[in-house]
DNA sequence: GCCAATAATCATCAACTGATGAATAAATTC
DNA sequence: GAATTTATTCATCAGTTGATGATTATTGGC
């Protein structure tokens, strides 16, 4: 007696035209997204990603080569829209600001398409965001992947800076930078650390409420190490 | 002809007491720890670990069980020594400052304990520090970890704040931290990208000038936040 | 001086890993 | 409509992985 145990015929060869079937590489870049943000390139294998996205190990080599191709191309595919997205905002603001330009108006038109998209509750974006957020922290290879994927936006960033800052020191502009690019990809990480710390006062997941708080605080920091010494404070003796 | 392609003896069994061979569980937790550090949990073998060790692999599992029992280690044994720095340090300001507490004396006493050990250029202590800054922005199990380790020392550091920051608002008080969380970490995470991006004007291995700018700008922000809206910015219509 | 506990290596395992050449089938080109 | 290109699965490989039971040698307690 034959049982049928035999597992699925899967067809071979490419698939008909006519399959409404969703286009085989995104629901592979999807796939891999959703485990590379979870887990890191090391945490995943080719074999989970390909089995989430219901294809063989070998259409993954067939499209990216190998696992490292694999990673860079989910980390760019969304870095487009988003790039463009900051860029835009930026210039829409400093054009409709002009000369009553001010710091905490470019970061917060820095941060809004960011905040703006994750507050959506698009899973595949809160994904993305955590990658970067593992990223940018990522020794080694990080700084160099970061780099070349986004620090062009961030000159444009810190260019628009610079009118609201006059005769600012280089230094002091960068440094800045650094601390609000580590504030904003922490906050995107959704570790769920600030929800456990604050005994639930906090939600990580609340986009709304970091949206209030994050250009305020981040702009108060900019304004305190870029201006000249106005605001020193006077020491209690 | 016997050619000595042998590879050299290694002795078993227990270790002579007069062999001064340095302490075997703490070769190994550095040797993890340099790893780890660059390459996170998954991109690292116990192969990696033991060969650098100079152990046969059994030996980690001697000592730590699982390969996650050995990150756990390497994790808690430089914690115990940087939570107890900063909580005296806290401890130190507050009793020093009396009525005179400020936000900037606060986080400036919870930060010179890490930026100190971060400045004498001691590479395992820089190792450490970017392996928390990992975990910070790992998913998953990064929340809990952190929490696990760090919760104790940084609910120390909102008590002294509160005492600088009266009436404050538990919200604004916890979102403040999450963005110096963020600012510090990615700091430690030594990945090189301000140095990238600010084409050699910063360098992150100059813990030094860290130290001049961080706790201005974090404690600017938390005043922004978290006092009531005394210097609250007028609008130009 | 015997014996249990400790600290180490050795030898090996079953499972998994990234990758690839071959096979297959439809689409496109000419 | 034959030939080439594209998209897909199949079958499999050589190397790696975390883990463990067996073995060996030394220490420390009685």
């Amino acid at each position: 007696m034959k049982v049928s145990t035999k597992r699925r015929k899967v067809r071979r060869g490419r698939p008909l035209k006519t399959d409404a079937a969703p286009d085989m590489r995104e629901r592979i870049l999807d796939a891999a997204e959703d485990h590379f943000s979870r887990h890191g390139f090391w945490g995943v294998t080719v074999r989970e990603v390909a089995q989430e996205a219901k294809v063989d190990t070998a259409l993954l080599h067939y499209y990216f080569n190998t696992k490292r191709g694999l990673f860079d191309a989910v980390f760019e595919r969304r870095a487009e829209i988003i790039n463009k997205e900051r860029s835009d905002s930026i210039d829409a603001y400093v054009k409709s600001a002009g000369s009553a330009i001010t710091v905490e108006g470019v970061i917060d038109a820095f941060l809004q398409p960011i905040l703006q998209r994750a507050a959506t509750g698009d899973q595949r974006w809160h994904n993305y965001f955590a990658l970067i957020a593992q990223v940018n922290n990522t020794p080694v290879w990080g700084g160099e992947t970061m780099g070349r994927t986004f620090d062009n936006v961030i000159h444009h960033l810190i260019d628009a800076l610079r009118k609201a800052l006059p005769d600012v020191s280089e230094e002091e502009l960068y440094w800045s930078y650094h601390f609000l690019s580590g504030a904003l990809t922490l906050t995107l990480s959704q570790t769920g650390r600030i929800d456990r710390l604050s005994e639930g006062v906090c939600k990580s997941s609340d986009f709304e409420a970091i949206g209030r708080r994050m250009a305020p605080f981040i702009a108060s920091g900019f304004e305190r190490l870029c201006k000249p010494q106005t605001a020193k404070r006077k020491k209690i003796p």
